[in-house]
DNA sequence: TGTAATTCCTATTAAATCGATAGGATTAAT
DNA sequence: ATTAATCCTATCGATTTAATAGGAATTACA
């Protein structure tokens, strides 16, 4: 299941890029349009600009903007860093790979190649789509 | 991430699959060959038992064994058993729906509409692959 | 220059979930 | 009887999640 943290943060991304303007959005605005509890999407909107997909303005009418245009953000990329591992076991993952306690050998194991599977699925989906088409239409 | 419960479950369907016998397997013999914490594997047994998945025997020389042919086993089927729903958010669960909190309308929802493509994906993926697929070779 | 509005930062908390264990009841083979 | 297995319920400790608290730093603007 998708965490409320990822989701929020999904949302936040969609709304400042639906507003096409270069001022900043604020997160009080954020918050109320898409019922988001404030002081959670404070911490949200952090880690979003210290990963590089947002910038912001202190002080009054401060905010939050987009560095990069919808188009280049993509799901997959946003999704590592507010979610974690895309795969399902830290043993099919790309970004954050790590042996499994239980597997002497993850080749032989049925659950590793399933999840292979899935994992590539699961990408080709979020490789695929970009913040522009979460707020296109 | 899927937790350690349907990874041994797997894991142990897959071991019984190998077997080609019809004698029941005993959960101390999966347990250690598959390094499960025998406790903890009794109760994933259990409910696998209880979802149609197994069939059990009591007593001296009892154990687990399979009710379908493997080939008839689908992945979606026993993830919804032992991890819950397939769908990252609740709002595209086709099995588990639930409204969210926070969306009016989730035909609006630019999480939504990407949370369906994945799941989309994913379900093709676990629904091709059956016990049987997880065995062979 | 001061005040209001905003982000920034760290810490904390409450609840839920997860992984695992405990302890015995029941059943069946020998 | 004894042994070996499943069955069942309860519990526990650790981790994670979602959210809140409280204030510091910065900026606009009257």
């Amino acid at each position: 299941m998708l965490s409320k943290k990822t989701k929020y943060g999904l949302k936040a991304l969609t709304y400042i890029a639906k507003k096409e303007g270069d001022d900043p959005v604020q997160i009080s605005e954020i918050s109320k349009s898409e019922n988001i509890p404030q002081k959670f999407l404070e911490s949200i909107m952090l880690t979003l600009r210290k990963s590089g997909f947002l910038g912001s303005k202190k002080g009054k009418h401060g905010g939050y903007y987009l560095i990069k245009e919808p188009a280049q953000i993509k799901m997959s990329d946003v999704m590592r860093v507010l979610e974690g591992p895309i795969a399902m076991v830290p043993c099919v993952s790309l970004n954050f790979y790590e042996k499994c306690d239980d597997c002497p050998d993850e080749h032989e194991c049925s659950v590793h190649k399933l999840m292979i599977q899935v994992r590539d699925n699961t990408l080709k989906v979020l490789r695929n789509n970009t913040l522009e088409d979460l707020s296109g239409s």
